[in-house]
DNA sequence: TGCAAACCATAAC
DNA sequence: GTTATGGTTTGCA
C-alpha cells in the first residue's frame, strides 16, 4: 500500500511540558532534538498559552507530564538562565517557520554573553534593519528566556520594554552581573555586535 | 528634559 | 496591496 506521498503530521509530534520551579512556571514544547519554543510565568495556564501559541494549528502537539530527556534538559536550561547561571547544554531551535530577518536578530541575540547587555540599535547595526523591527522582534520573541532578549535595552541604558515585566527584566539581569567594565564586540550573523557589562543598565535605576 | 518626526520589519486586514 | 503597530532613536527647542 503506497502512503508515502500522503503528509503524515503524526511523525512531528510536539512535546510540551510545563514545571514549577520556585513558585515559577517554565514551559518548552520540542521536536525531537529541537526546540520549538519556550517560555516561563508566574502562572501554568499563562506560560502554556504563551508556549501554544507558537505552535500552528495543523501540527499535532501533546501535553506531557513527564519530560523527554530533552524535554528535561531544555526545562533544566530554562532554570538555570532563570537563576544568572549558565546553561550546561547548546540547544538547536526550530528557527524554519520565521522570516528570515526575526531568525537573523534572534540568533544575534543569542550571541550576547552573560554579564552583559546591548541595545536595539546595536542589533539593527550588527544585523541590517532598525531598531523598532528589532524591539518588535524581541516582543514576539518565542524563545526566552534561553535567547536572552531580558539582555537587549535602550540605547541610553534604561531598560525598554519586558513582556514578562519589567521587575523581571531587572531580576534577571541582576542575577547576571558580573561586575565587568568594559564593552566588547561578538561576532554575530552580518557583523559584528558591541555588547556592554550589565552593570551600565543597573546603576542606571538606583538614581 | 520633553516632544516630534523618522525608522523598519511584521502581522493583520 | 495597504495600514497599523510597536520592547527605538535622534534631533531640536
Amino acid at each position: 500500500m503506497a502512503r508515502s506521498k500522503q503528509k503524515v503530521h503524526s511523525e512531528v509530534l510536539i512535546e510540551v511540558c510545563c514545571q514549577n520551579f520556585e513558585g515559577v512556571w517554565f514551559g518548552v514544547a520540542c521536536n525531537q532534538e529541537e526546540i520549538v519554543s519556550t517560555s516561563f510565568g508566574a502562572s501554568e495556564k499563562k506560560t502554556l498559552t504563551s508556549i501554544l501559541a507558537s505552535i500552528p494549528f495543523d501540527v499535532p502537539f501533546q501535553v506531557s507530564y513527564e519530560p523527554s530527556a530533552f524535554a528535561e534538559s531544555v526545562l533544566d536550561s530554562l532554570k538555570k538562565i532563570f537563576v544568572g547561571r549558565k546553561p550546561d547544554n547548546t540547544f538547536c531551535f526550530d528557527y524554519a517557520p520565521l522570516p528570515a530577518y526575526t531568525q537573523k536578530v534572534l540568533k544575534a541575540t543569542a550571541q550576547i554573553p552573560i554579564g552583559y547587555v546591548t541595545s536595539y540599535g546595536s542589533i539593527a547595526k550588527a544585523v541590517g534593519g532598525g531598531a523598532r523591527a528589532v524591539g518588535n522582534i524581541m516582543a514576539s520573541n518565542r524563545f526566552a528566556p534561553i535567547v536572552p532578549c531580558h539582555r537587549v535595552v535602550k540605547s541610553d541604558f534604561t531598560l525598554g520594554g519586558y513582556g514578562g515585566g519589567l521587575k523581571t527584566k531587572v531580576e534577571l539581569l541582576n542575577r547576571e552581573k558580573k561586575g565587568f567594565f568594559d564593552s566588547m564586540q561578538v561576532q554575530v550573523e552580518g557583523g559584528f555586535l558591541t555588547v556592554f557589562p550589565t552593570e551600565y543598565v543597573l546603576r542606571n535605576l538606583g538614581s
